[in-house]
DNA sequence: GAAGTTTACGTAAACGTTTACGGACATAAT
DNA sequence: ATTATGTCCGTAAACGTTTACGTAAACTTC
């Protein structure tokens, strides 16, 4: 079998060929490994002169801990996994780099793997992987609804957290999310404050949590103000699908006073959609997105839409996780997204009305 | 002590069971842990029968490998490192997605690390967590050239290799990158082949190679061309910058007849300005962008741009790092990007030239 | 000043592998 | 029959830690 030679071949400042262990520290230091052990852990039983001393070799060899060693006496690990879609979109995306902020600042290490498939088998897969890698837990990125799933009927040994809008926890796994319902309904709400009584929902996929609980969102805010739900939808998040729904809506006069788009993409095909046919936006028809993606503040126009706190859901996520690792219990609310206002929605006027649909 | 002996299927379902280990796998199979080992990695010396047997137990049981044993053993592992800066960025995002991509495929879990600022303290940190995680070699994301600084004067023990676009290789570091000079190339010699010979860039952010590197191919193409360089600003990358670039060059009656911008985001900052004060894309100015990102082709109007295969560079930055890491050599040939032309730029016309300043 | 109590430290065993070596047994060569 | 030659397989040691336990010396306390 090849050995891997050394490639790179430039060495700490000491010319030490081995990586230092525990055991050098110790000799060098004068002690035993089991007191440098000790020192390493912060348990009692160690004269403040002799750690100090220890300390002092440490960082003088530049001793590193040898995680493997670690991890294979305590099956504890310092390195919590993170599992995803592959999906480049936005909101996926988002969150892992925010988790991977968060459990930095938290000590952690985090081992990234994404399914190719949302599947049973591609989950079961890389929960095993994660596994194999020493992980302490799992927190999965889980917006399709068939990747949760597949989750709930897979099985693991560590505490595993999905983040996923709206799906409920099971004994088996937390789940977290932000409160995108919520997001939904600020939208929306803003949209009838507008006075705007005709309010269409372009949806995203509802193969996704967040596409269904958005929906939802807005279904609830126009019972709840008593109006009756207008058009809805159904895509795939795509600017094209939004785009081509757009052409369609001008084509067969069904343009509604106010739209709320599912996502910013949405927003961006349907608002071109209009755009090629001479309806204005927000003059004509005012439109609200989701997600707040960069450059939404310098659309034509400027996006009015729902920014979502990937930092705050990633400090959050964590907090559970962590708790559940070490068995504590941790008390979770949601984190609330809020509403950006623009340029692409405004005031209903008492002349905007479309015309009918026949003549 | 309690022997598992029952091979059942559904074993992986008991939730908290200790993990099988060699030894278990070697009881039932009626060998020793060493057979086990052995056919656990390929080795010969064992019979195709014991094979068969061992092979088969260890799918009844769900016997895994524990890595942290073999890496504490080996001192090798399967894992790589990807460092990258934190930014949520188009391309380091993309980058860092379809490297975990190919590294799954290729049997290799990934740890992700962020450093939080760009220097040599966070960058050197950051390295010794990874190499603590006992990865095989790490990757580092370096679009800015501080990071690259600070990546040139540390110290690491595995093979490291640098994506940067246009930073030169080093003995101890490998770097990779995409060929954004020809992307940038190819969107300027697009502008002249339209006629153009008045083009200004709307550059990144100097600080980052990327910026560097797609100004240096838009000013040598147009020497090339034997057309004097136009206007050149400088910014962040951000529409925000942009906008008001393209504002003040409204205001100061200097609109070129094209514009490279360095990225899309740029360039819809750039879109705008110019849309509020009725100058027109493409008729009264082209303008080309760069990255491609989600929803470009549904900008007001669609934009002429550049994309990037991320995949294929991971897939190259892939191959050439466990080269490295097994001693083998990779040759590599940069990947080139493509021209998107969609319909922010269009053909000079010879009334084309813009208002004077006063009438 | 002997017995108990602390304090500080050393030591052995274990974690789950891989690797180097050695040995049993069968087969082939003499 | 005896020796050489392979096959196959078992065993011991090592990797760098943590943990549980043991113990010498120092302090008490009477």
């Amino acid at each position: 079998m090849a050995v891997p030679r050394e490639a790179n071949e430039k060495l700490r400042d000491a010319p030490m060929r081995r990586k230092p262990t525990i055991n050098d520290v110790a000799q060098v230091a004068g002690v035993s490994f089991g007191t440098v052990s000790r020192v390493l852990n912060d348990a009692p039983d160690v004269s403040a002169a002799t750690r100090q001393r220890v300390l002092q070799v440490i960082k003088d060899i530049g001793y590193r801990r040898n995680r493997a060693a670690t991890a294979l006496v305590t099956s504890r690990s310092t390195s919590i996994g993170i599992l995803s879609d592959g999906s480049p979109r936005f909101g996926p995306v988002g969150t892992l780099m925010a988790l991977e902020n968060v459990a930095r600042k938290k000590g952690y290490a985090t081992t990234v793997i994404s399914v190719e498939r949302p599947d049973e088998e591609s989950v079961q897969a890389a929960l095993d992987t994660l596994d194999d890698t020493g992980v302490g837990g799992i927190i999965v990125i889980a917006p399709l609804v068939e990747m949760a799933a597949a989750l709930w009927s897979a099985s693991f040994r560590v505490p595993v957290e999905m983040i996923a809008a709206g799906a409920s926890s099971t004994p088996n796994i937390f789940t977290y999310s932000e409160n995108q319902e919520l997001g939904a309904r600020l939208a929306t709400q803003h949209l009838i404050d507008l006075g705007h009584t005709d309010i269409a929902h372009l949806a995203g996929s509802m193969d996704w949590f967040d596409g269904r609980v958005r929906k939802r969102g807005w279904e609830a805010t126009l019972r709840d103000a008593g109006l009756r739900p207008g058009l809805c939808l159904e895509g795939d998040w795509s600017p094209r699908w939004a785009y081509e729904t757009g052409l369609r809506l001008v084509r067969e006069n069904r343009v509604p006073q106010a739209i709320f788009a599912a996502s910013d993409h949405t927003a961006l095909g349907l608002i071109r959609a209009f755009a090629e046919n001479g309806i204005r936006v927000p003059e004509d028809v005012s439109v609200v997105g989701f997600d707040d993606v960069e450059g939404s503040d310098y659309f034509l126009p400027p996006l009015t839409t729902v920014r979502q706190d990937f930092t705050a859901l990633a400090l959050m996520s964590m907090e559970v996780l962590i708790g559940a690792m070490e068995g504590r219990e941790v008390d979770r609310t949601p984190i609330a997204p809020t509403l950006v206002v623009r340029n692409s929605s405004t005031r209903a006027t008492s002349h905007h009305t479309h015309p009918p649909k026949d003549t």
